[in-house]
DNA sequence: GTCTATAGTCGGATAGAC
DNA sequence: GTCTATCCGACTATAGAC
């Protein structure tokens, strides 16, 4: 399967990509029919079989699609963290609380922006169906985007605790954390109900950075 | 549709709705299949239109019973809270800083026990399905079981922060601290990798119970 | 490379004997 | 109330014209 074939189909494989996101991400792969997903797309119902092999082949494709829309969103804000956890290796000296917790507050904003973007909304629905019952796909996503921001914010979790970052106190508290900033995605329709909110607009976004914000400060407060 | 019928049969209604909960919870709705739904119960595929009207008079039903479950469950703890709530509603006079972080403690504490509990496990695919793509079986689960916590939790969070409880900045505090128990039940593949955890044993359960007086304590220091 | 037509499978629900 | 047999529709994938 050297590489899929571009010439001459104008955009087939992409409008198929596109669609699926959303269609498998809504229905999930059952729920999901091959006549829909080439509805939405706007193509040929044999384009399918043809161009990926079948529903499954177009399903894995969908999910390193996805894996890497992830890694490309935050990988500007991921860099920043990188890059000062890198230099503290280098000079040997731990990264101060006072930047980690900058450094921690500006990057989970910026997570919380592509959480709850409409972009994001698409991903939402497979990421968290593959959650429950992980095939091969979710190890793609997991690789591209997920693995490593966890541990990227391990790191910073464990300076601003003030232990090992391998210490399961520390790592328990990272996934409460990324957890808490997903739940507005994931929970989206009881977080809107519970909060009175309508929708996730750019008032609602900006309570959410700060929540987030206020995340970050607890952690450092608790010992 | 008065009352299911129950004479005679021996129990076909019941070890389909025990069934249904796992099958259901493992493939969703539409992966799952009335075939693997009575073979795991062991009843005659015809038992589902004959008893509940087709499969999704099954999945309804099904989310009921698990509204009771959870309900039932937390039903004990839910109540000790209720009870130290209307008692300061009576007096006049707040809860208590000190009494609100025991009682919330204590009763998250039973609910990451329910969450990471076995029978959880069937309930966890089906609820977290749901909450994507709410059907009405998610409104009677939300009814039952999760919009009272959501509830009593927020109005104990309102005192650790000393705000309003209807604000937003405490409701956003609420969701976070129960989708940060919520994780080790929703991402517990991801979460179990990251812990480097095999199971969720008795040695486990422990560190999630001190995990969980690690949140609260960490509403309580920040302001 | 893309279409129409259709084969082959499996889904849910019904009919009717017992 | 429970079974066997079966229908009908919807699904995925293939065949073959263009």
């Amino acid at each position: 399967m050297e590489q899929l074939k571009n010439d001459r189909g104008d955009g087939t494989i992409e409008k198929l990509l596109t669609a699926a996101i959303s269609v498998f991400g809504q229905h999930g792969f059952h729920g999901a029919t091959t006549r829909m997903l080439t509805k939405a797309a706007g193509v040929n119902q044999q384009a399918i079989p043809y161009y990926f092999g079948g529903k499954e082949g177009l399903y894995i494709a969908t999910a390193e699609l996805i894996g890497a829309g992830m890694a490309d969103r935050i990988g500007a804000a991921a860099k920043k963290v990188t890059r000062v956890l890198a230099r503290a290796d280098e000079v040997g000296e731990p990264v101060s609380a006072g930047e980690a917790r900058r450094v921690l507050t500006e990057f989970l904003q910026t997570f919380s922006d592509v959480v709850v973007s409409d972009e994001a909304e698409a991903w939402a629905g497979f990421i968290f169906r593959e959650q429950m019952a992980p095939t091969e796909a979710f190890e793609r996503i997991h690789r591209a985007a997920m693995g490593p921001m966890l541990g990227m914010v391990n790191r910073l979790v464990g300076v601003l605790l003030s232990k090992d970052p391998a210490s399961e106190r520390v790592r328990l508290r990272t996934l409460s954390l990324i957890s808490g900033i997903i739940v507005f995605r994931m929970s989206r329709a009881t977080a809107l109900r519970f909060l009175n909110w309508e929708a996730i607009g750019p008032r609602e976004n900006h309570a959410l950075r700060a929540h987030v914000a206020d995340l970050v400060k607890s952690i450092s407060h608790a010992t």
